[in-house]
DNA sequence: TCCTGGGTGTAATGTTGTAACAGCACGATA
DNA sequence: TATCGTGCTGTTACAACATTACACCCAGGA
């Protein structure tokens, strides 16, 4: 886990990938799942959202923590929170590999199988449905009679910017 | 992470599956590898190794730590150690989903997309290498221009025996 | 008014993983 | 035999990630 030693961008052109994705989109996703729920769309799940959509990487949630503190200094708990319920409003996904935390602005199926790339070098991340490696999956797991619940697969690589530029 | 009461092993039959691999081909494995090394097969790495095997389900560094502990008290440090001494073998990988470790006795080929499918009630780890998987995953990065790496990928579910009981 | 449910703020703690350093065992070499 | 290097072991300390517990506030309903 800290086995880089930063994991989260750390290649030539940091600012350059990761596009930002539309936060307006993401953010009125959350206020209809807040909706729904009837709980409340608060400051605090707003900036936390604003802030991983616009810088479009995935961030530890203590970096969070620090990023977002306006005025006020955030406590990392505080973030967690945040993050549950962005979680499960679909908005943001928890890469398991970084311990870290992305928005996303795909509204995914329910039994859609999604593939996160994650560049090694600079953290990026991209993100594709492949209905092939959804059935492969399927195949895989019949002969064991194993049923898959989240199909959510992260695959670590370079991508195209990082491998077009092989210094560091 | 810390997400499930106890990640690891909480249902009825938890004795019951995650059976045990073949302790001895697993650790002939792990000696080859030291030999063309030139290191040693210390006792410390064959005793994670043996525990690893025998309980034939993923284990946390420090649950590994517990049990080992014959007379002396390990510490989390000497068994991450031997850990990455056998997962440099190839008979231990590690499950990021849930910071896990576990042995394994197929000798994965260098280019192979392997898929671990991890039953979210018992913790047991099912292995599979998906032709099928490989070719998604080929054709969803080719869109990007991503460069797969290690194709390791972890889907949880539910396997056999915890979807035939369906209590708890 | 009181109660309840959910969000917030704060402290404490648990879990996972590394860094750094001293000591030891063992083989190579002079 | 002496010494030197290499790699394993044992130990302390710490960094990074995540949860629990509790007090407080505030809005909405009985």
């Amino acid at each position: 886990m800290h086995r880089n030693p930063d994991p989260r961008g750390t290649c030539a052109h940091e600012e350059t990938h990761g596009h930002p994705i539309d936060g307006d989109a993401v953010e009125s996703r959350a206020r209809s799942y807040a909706l729904s729920k009837g709980v409340p769309f608060t400051p605090m799940r707003q900036s936390v959202l604003a802030l991983l959509a616009a810088s479009g990487k995935p961030m530890s949630a203590y970096e969070i923590a620090e990023k977002v503190s306006d005025t006020r200094k955030l406590k990392a708990v505080q973030v967690y929170r945040a993050l549950e319920f962005l979680q499960e409003a679909g908005c943001v996904h928890r890469l398991a590999s970084r311990s870290a935390y992305f928005a996303c602005d795909h509204l995914h199926g329910e039994g859609e199988t999604v593939v996160f790339m994650v560049c090694a070098q600079c953290g990026a991340v991209q993100e594709a449905a492949s209905e092939l490696v959804a059935r492969g999956l399927r195949g895989a797991a019949k002969t064991t009679g194993f049923r898959p619940r989240h199909p959510m697969i992260e695959v670590e690589g370079e991508c195209a910017e990082c491998a077009g530029t092989p210094e560091r």
